[in-house]
RNA sequence: GGGGCGGUGGUGUAGCUCGGUUUAACACAUCGGCCUGUCACGCCGAAGAUCGCGGGUUCAAAUCCCGUCCGCCCCGCCA
């Protein structure tokens, strides 16, 4: 390099002009008008117009018209004013230019695959498969500088809170429970394996015992699940826990947490304190855990008034225990027979037999099955709906599973297509009090819903051997427009009580023995009480950034299929490899 | 494991439903020429695609059928 750059290629204003500058970076555009050639220079901070002019320099003018687009240059010249009426409004850089009189170029360049420009025209596969020319749009490294922004904000917070950055293990030992894997061979112990962590769930918890009474962690976790827009093998988490503590701190903490990294990150003022709702609360009203509470349609549920009809369909579903319930979607009623069959086909989607539904009209019930439902019903249904002329109403009759679930996912297609979700808006959300356990058909046996480690409600405690289904946890979930970012609880610290729920949940003592007996033991030995909660930071940042895929927050990510497109991974191990690590393959073959 | 959408010059798309007037079209990018105030530069010209891959039907396949691979969205799965 002949010379160092002495400004970024955003910071140049009017104040600037006269000073002699050297700018680098990357030819963004071209535009060569024989004498006179222009080149909009880009770096990670913005875009400079440079100018060669042959009068200026004529040798500097010549190498311009080598330069081609992605070439990596240096230039040195003087910062001047555009001339009257040339100045570019779209760039922060607008008002000035870099008139050249000295050029190196530092590097050329192939012609890249796509335009390196944030209006998006390559495919996402090849996106990934150039990952680092993607990387070069404006766009994606605003992402990634906010995702920095944030997390020196968050380490800020809570270092201000007297929280302590710990870390901890990624070779692990599998923990039964959650998610799928992944292992990893140790070469120097044949036939073991380490696990990758799905959490650093269980070392926090020693960390408590051990005296940390405030730990908190930007850590990745992993796990082998298959992906989503929002679902990658690896992400991560903003891992906290705390010591004698109970909800109301851990609420009092992350609401304020949230409150700064949205003041201080993206200039946006978060009300206090977030709403709670009590997860059955949430199930009856949203049909989901999670509610997206930015819009109403809230299920309403018309099994009393219903059962009394002369629609089997409903009576039926009434009759094995399980309900009706609707919503009614406001001036629906020229809805097409498409697209309420698609309607249809979204709750079978979701196990619903089908879909009933009525249309308002002069305050009576319109539809096919309206014949069922005599006049005083229909008046009914109508009163509890609170529905008007005009109004749609849809109907699932199943088991509360389904009818939440499908009611649920349709309420929140019905918000996408009616447009009645606010742009720009965040609401966070407490949902609390989840089932401590959920019956697996399965496995014959219940699972935690959380993890073992919850803590049960302590009003619910008698209940846990009669009626373990009704006994809830000192759970909570966080709730940011309708997508979970994150969940915790507070944490069982007693042996005793710690092997009951064990036992609950078909462990034996010689299983818990072998799976977490370090963890029990460590109980034994002085555990504060404590608790915690783990955010999903990619999640976070999608919405925050307003963007429809965590990938777009991570710089490397993953395909669906959880591959890496620009380095092949996974790859195929060596014979070596293999021998080392005592592993012999035994691939399902093709008819071989 | 299952359902849906997509794969056509370097890139993004059209063509595919009804097989043949297609010599596969358009835009951007690329290359060459001209151009001293452009910034979506402009003008003139050129090159560039056996239509993801394999098989089948047919006189004839980008187009129809079967299989397969890749990407995306979803169900299952994700304490």
């Amino acid at each position: 390099m002949k010379f160092k750059k002495t400004h970024d290629c955003g910071c140049l204003r009017i104040s600037d002009v006269g000073q002699e500058v050297v700018l680098s970076g990357w030819v963004n555009v071209r535009r060569d008008h024989g004498g006179l050639i222009f080149v909009d220079l880009r770096d990670r901070e913005g875009i400079t117009q440079v100018v060669f002019n042959p009068q200026i320099d004529d040798a500097a003018h010549i190498i311009a018209h080598q330069l081609r687009s992605e070439y990596v240059i240096a230039v040195k010249g003087v910062v001047q004013a555009r001339p009257l009426g040339t100045v570019n409004p779209n760039l922060i850089t607008g008002q000035i230019e870099v008139l050249v009189y000295e050029v190196e170029i530092l590097n050329t360049s192939k012609t890249p695959p796509f335009e390196i420009e944030d209006k998006l025209d390559a495919s996402e596969d090849l996106r990934l498969r150039y990952r680092y020319l993607d990387l070069r749009r404006p766009k994606i490294q605003k992402n990634l500088i906010f995702r920095h922004h944030l997390c020196q904000k968050i380490r800020e917070f809570l270092d201000r809170h007297r929280f302590i950055e710990i870390e901890t293990p990624f070779l692990i030992k599998s923990t039964p429970e959650g998610a799928r894997d992944y292992l990893v061979p140790s070469r120097v112990n044949p036939g073991r394996f380490y696990a990758l962590p799905q959490s650093p769930q269980l070392f926090k918890q020693i960390l408590m015992i051990a005296g940390f009474d405030r730990y908190f962690q930007i850590v990745r976790c992993f796990r082998d699940e298959d992906l989503r827009a929002d679902r990658q093998p690896e992400f991560t988490q903003l891992d906290i826990e705390a010591s004698f503590i109970d909800e109301e701190e851990i609420f009092e903490l992350v609401e304020g947490l949230v409150v700064y990294i949205f003041r201080e990150v993206l200039k946006r003022e978060i009300q206090r304190p977030f709403f709670r709702l009590k997860y059955k609360e949430a199930m009856e009203r949203f049909g989901t855990d999670k509610p997206d509470t930015r819009f109403g349609l809230e299920i309403v549920d018309v099994t009393e008034i219903v059962k009394e009809s002369d629609f089997q369909v409903f009576k039926r579903a009434i009759e094995k225990g399980g309900q009706v319930k609707g919503i009614k979607v406001s001036s629906l009623e020229d809805i097409s027979k498409g697209e309420i069959d698609y309607l249809t086909s979204l709750a079978t989607l979701y196990g619903a037999k089908g879909l009933a539904y009525f249309k308002v009209k002069e305050g009576r019930c319109d539809s096919p099955i309206a014949k069922f439902f005599d006049a005083d019903i229909q008046r009914r249904i109508l009163d509890s709906l609170k529905a008007e002329e005009g109004d749609l109403l849809l109907f699932v009759a199943d088991d509360f599973r389904i009818v939440s679930e499908s009611l649920g996912n349709l309420r929140l297609h019905l918000g996408k297509r009616l447009n009645l979700i606010p742009d720009g808006t965040f609401e966070f959300l407490w949902v609390i009090h989840h089932p401590l356990v959920e019956y697996d058909e399965e496995e014959e046996r219940f699972k935690a819903m959380h993890h073992p480690f919850t803590s049960p409600l302590a009003e619910d405690f008698p209940s846990l051997e009669k009626n373990p289904l009704e006994v809830r946890a000192r759970a909570y979930d966080l709730i940011l427009n309708g997508v979970e970012i994150g969940g915790g609880s507070i944490r069982i610290h007693q042996e005793e009580i710690q092997k009951q729920i064990f036992g609950l949940l078909g462990i034996s003592p010689r299983e818990a023995e072998e799976k977490f007996g370090f963890l029990l033991e460590a109980f034994t030995y002085g555990a504060p009480p404590h608790g915690g909660i783990a955010l999903g930071l990619d999640r976070l940042l999608r919405i925050m950034l307003n963007l429809d895929s965590i990938r777009e927050v991570i710089a490397f990510p993953k395909t669906q299929s959880a591959t890496c497109l620009m380095t092949g991974a996974p790859f195929e191990a060596t014979q070596q490899q293999l021998k080392e690590l005592n592993i012999r393959l035994d691939l399902p073959c093709n008819g071989a």
